[in-house]
RNA sequence: GCCGGAGUGGCGGAAUUGGCAUACGCGGCGGAUUCAAAAUCCGCUGACUUUCGGGUCUUGUGGGUUCGAGUCCCACCUCCGGUACCA
């Protein structure tokens, strides 16, 4: 009796499947829609309601295209390789092969339970070859192109991960995965030349629709920043000192320098006296992790060299000092210090007792550092100029004396693309005996991971992959000279930073993807995931993206049109969703009890898509009752649909139906699901104490319903003598007709204080309504003896009346 | 510190262009139904006050603009996310 999702939901599930009713591309007359979910990495412990909120949220947007005549492209897989896998996999003491079949069996399950509208055809893991085929095939191509490269890099290694890891896998210090120590150690490693995107990077910015968080994170981690290279002369050293600054205007005020402990100059400007202090300086430096080095708490330390480098504007001698607040890998190493305008070169000049020189009027550099705008003083020819002036002159006079030249430098480092595990793609390379790499052939690809029974971190900085020596050993293509395969694997982000262009040709053995099939579905027009992915993965998908763009394999440089975070689901104590605090809900625990339509209408009810909720079980009753409403607005207590089917629609039945049609499409438009679900229990609320329920009325509520509990929906339909699915049917229009009223009740304020209500027609004038307000009896009360100094109206909205 | 976002009932949240603050849901209270309970249905539910007509206050705090401010402007406080010596 009455609503039954446990029965209901898996039929209609095998209805969709046998039927295949969410297949793309078969309606090529209509135009597209590419609404993709950030795929997920199938862990061990499935998927919790947070995965779910992101993937209800963009199958309702799936679901509404595709009713409003759409060829919908929708599709699902999963980002098989990398750590989490790998660390799950050892862990539990099982093959990655196996635990990530396991877990993908079980991901899709869950996906399947909550009637998600994927075309599962285009399911792949990116663990599969014919997938990672094509992940070689872009490597290869990057080495064509001359953006892969091998270099000795200093890298977060990770001893205990056994591999290195990019910087945002590494967190205040320590690995984001188990949260073990990381050490910075150079190693010769496979590079992404990102950095050569840079400015297309963060010009493209402009062109998508991404949230304003997200587009400033990206363009902090590229972080441009224009100044000036300046050489500076060494007394008694023929070696010229290189900087790089962002105030070139303020070289008359450096008084000093300071090297990177890295910079090469360090042990060769060093003299004798303080040799033992730099090398100890230096190697403390390196011990420490770099935690303990931009610790701002520590304040500043630094040893001086003895050498001196000249101020080429003054002229006078600068001590040259080595510290650690100067990082080895941005500009060069070495700074020039200003520290009347430079707060950490002031701080390091009070500490040392070195001149503090004003050269920017405006501040009092006996107290702090002067940051601020203001007139040039003490700056020779740059006296009197103005801060932008001062750095275009100064540059102009750096470049005619050939010791320096305008520059543009970023904070963005290349991709380190290699890690010492197993689970990857392997690099398709191969090294000869004197250690040259050469490219394998596309005819090559895929090149297979071999299967390792010992696939654990050898701890050692060498891959795993060591272990399959048959595999390993090889010859160079074409000359037959002995070589080995490269060792180390891709890392995980590979994977994913071009998968959204094989769902559009997921089965393809020729190409990653056909031309004119990316032509029909690029860009991908919504995408939706969680923000923890800001800047790596989208980055690095966005740097493919405009790589293959220019080698003409993918039509459009920017892959993702629109960009929408959903918030993150916090457990019923407010708290965030994990096995320690035992919060964690599973949807097939929700399934099973309330349905997956419950569950679908109530993630979307708690509240706007991008804002972090807490569960509560409350809520989701909520929902369920709602459903079970609905289902009684349809059929009576001995589940026989209602007698009143063919009563002809009243005029209020009509105005809320396409009110409620009216508000929930816009609102599902506008991703502003709450709101809709919100309508349509307005709806339910205000049909339900009506005696009839005509067709002409259930109907359109069924269609507008399908999309958020496409389930009941579904069953409604058929139980309304419908034979097809509602899946293609159109979306319901709302007639304007209906939305207007004739008759309006409007508050009367006076002095802007609400005393009295009144109905008039919507379309009343001025003068009508002015003259029905001020018969008011309670509007009199407040106007006797008074003087109306302004009669305001707002048509169909309100009416203010200022009184003195 | 800097960048981004947010502060509205007991709770999640709503509010077109500046126009009835608290929609919708949860929770709570009362009632109907029931042998009883669950479920369901109906009503009430921001605070204070009241002669039960109403009155006063209320959207983090303090100012301002306006006939009118949750919404706009200025200053500040708190929380969340990101970032952290990038010269």
């Amino acid at each position: 009796m009455g609503y039954k999702p446990q029965e209901i939901e898996p039929r209609w599930q095998a209805h969709w499947n046998q039927h295949q009713l969410f297949r793309a591309g078969i309606r090529s007359d209509l135009p597209k829609y590419y609404v993709l979910d950030m795929f997920p990495y199938p862990s061990g412990s499935g998927l919790h309601v947070g995965h779910t909120e992101g993937y209800t949220a963009s199958d309702i947007i799936a679901r509404h295209r595709r009713m409003k005549g759409f060829d919908v492209l929708h599709p699902m897989g999963f980002d098989a390789f990398g750590l989490p896998a790998e660390q799950y996999a050892i862990e539990k003491g099982v093959h990655p092969e196996v635990s990530t079949r396991e877990n993908i069996e079980t991901f899709s399950k869950q996906l399947r339970a909550m009637g998600y509208s994927y075309d599962w055809d285009r399911q792949f893991s990116t663990s599969d070859p014919t997938y990672y085929h094509w992940t070689q095939w872009i490597f290869l191509k990057l080495l064509e192109h001359d953006l892969a490269f091998q270099e000795e890099a200093m890298v977060n290694w990770c001893p205990e991960l056994g591999t290195v890891l990019a910087n945002d896998e590494v967190i205040d210090g320590k690995s984001e995965r188990g949260g073990y120590d990381v050490v910075r150690q150079p190693m010769k490693q496979w590079m992404l030349r990102i950095t050569a995107f840079a400015d297309r990077l963060l010009e493209g910015l402009d062109e998508v629709d991404f949230p304003e968080s997200i587009k400033s994170m990206q363009r902090d981690r590229i972080g441009r920043s224009e100044g000036a290279d300046a050489t500076f002369d060494i007394v008694d050293s023929d070696l010229k000192m290189e900087i790089f600054t962002t105030r070139p205007d303020t070289l008359f005020g450096s008084t000093f320098c300071v090297l990177s402990p890295e910079h090469p100059f360090v042990s060769k400007l060093t003299d004798a006296p303080h040799q033992q202090a730099v090398e100890a300086y230096c190697q403390e430096a390196a011990r420490k992790s770099d935690i303990e080095r931009s610790g701002t708490e520590a304040g500043k330390t630094g040893v001086f060299t003895g050498a001196h480098a000249i101020n080429p504007c003054t002229g006078d001698s600068m001590p040259i000092w080595v510290a650690d607040y100067v990082l080895m890998g941005y500009g060069t190493g070495a700074i020039m210090c200003v520290p009347g305008h430079d707060q950490r070169d002031w701080d390091f000049a009070t500490t040392f007792k070195l001149p503090i020189v004003e050269v920017v009027a405006g501040g009092d550099v006996a107290v702090e550092a002067y940051v601020g705008e203001g007139t040039h003083v003490n700056s020779g020819f740059l006296d009197g100029l103005d801060k932008e002036q001062a750095i275009s002159a100064s540059i102009d006079w750096l470049e005619q004396k050939k010791i320096g030249k305008r520059i543009v430098r970023y904070r963005l480092r290349d991709w380190i693309f290699a890690r010492q595990r197993y689970w990857g793609e392997p690099v398709p390379v191969v090294i000869d005996d004197e250690g040259k790499a050469h490219p394998l052939p596309e005819s090559a690809l895929p090149l297979e991971l071999p299967h390792l029974d010992d696939f654990a971190p050898t701890g050692t900085g060498k891959s795993p992959l060591e272990r399959a020596q048959q595999w390993s050993q090889t010859e160079v293509p074409g000359s037959g000279a002995p070589a080995r395969r490269e060792l180390d694997t891709m890392p995980g982000s590979a994977g994913s930073s071009a998968y959204f262009l094989r769902f559009i040709d997921p089965k393809n053995d020729q190409a990653l993807v056909d031309p004119q099939l990316a032509k029909r579905w690029m860009p991908v027009d919504l995408y939706l995931g969680g923000a923890e992915h800001a800047v790596g993965h989208l980055l690095y998908s966005r740097f493919w993206t405009k790589f293959l763009h220019d080698i003409g394999v993918c039509p459009v440089d920017e892959p993702y049109a629109k960009l929408v975070n959903q918030g993150m689901i916090l457990g019923e104590d407010h708290r965030k969703m994990s096995k320690r605090f035992g919060n964690v809900v599973d949807p097939l625990d929700v399934i099973a009890e309330q349905g997956a339509d419950s569950l679908r209408v109530y993630e979307m009810f708690m509240g706007p898509i991008e804002a972090d909720k807490p569960w509560s079980t409350g809520g989701l009753m909520g929902a369920r009752r709602f459903l079970d409403r609905v289902w009684r607005l349809f059929f009576d207590q001995d589940d026989q649909l209602h007698g009143t089917l063919s009563a002809q629609a009243t005029d209020d039945q009509m105005r809320i139906l396409h009110r409620t049609i009216d508000k929930v499409d816009r609102d599902t438009e506008g991703l502003r699901f709450n709101t809709a679900i919100a309508q349509m229990m307005t709806f339910v609320n205000e049909l339900n104490p009506l005696e009839t329920r005509p067709r002409a009325i259930l109907e359109p509520f069924c269609l507008v319903l399908a999309p958020y509990a496409p389930h009941l929906a579904e069953e409604l339909w058929s139980a309304l003598g419908h034979d097809e699915s509602l899946m293609w049917e159109e979306f319901p229009q709302a007639d304007p007709h209906w939305l207007e009223q004739e008759l309006v009740e409007v508050p009367v304020q006076v002095n802007g204080k609400v005393r009295s209500k009144i109905e008039v027609a919507v379309d009343i004038g001025q003068e009508q309504i002015q003259q029905q307000v001020l018969a008011d009896s309670r509007v009199q009360e407040y106007t006797e003896g008074k003087e109306i100094v302004k009669f305001v109206w707002v048509p169909g909205r309100m009416v203010n009346l200022v009184v003195r």
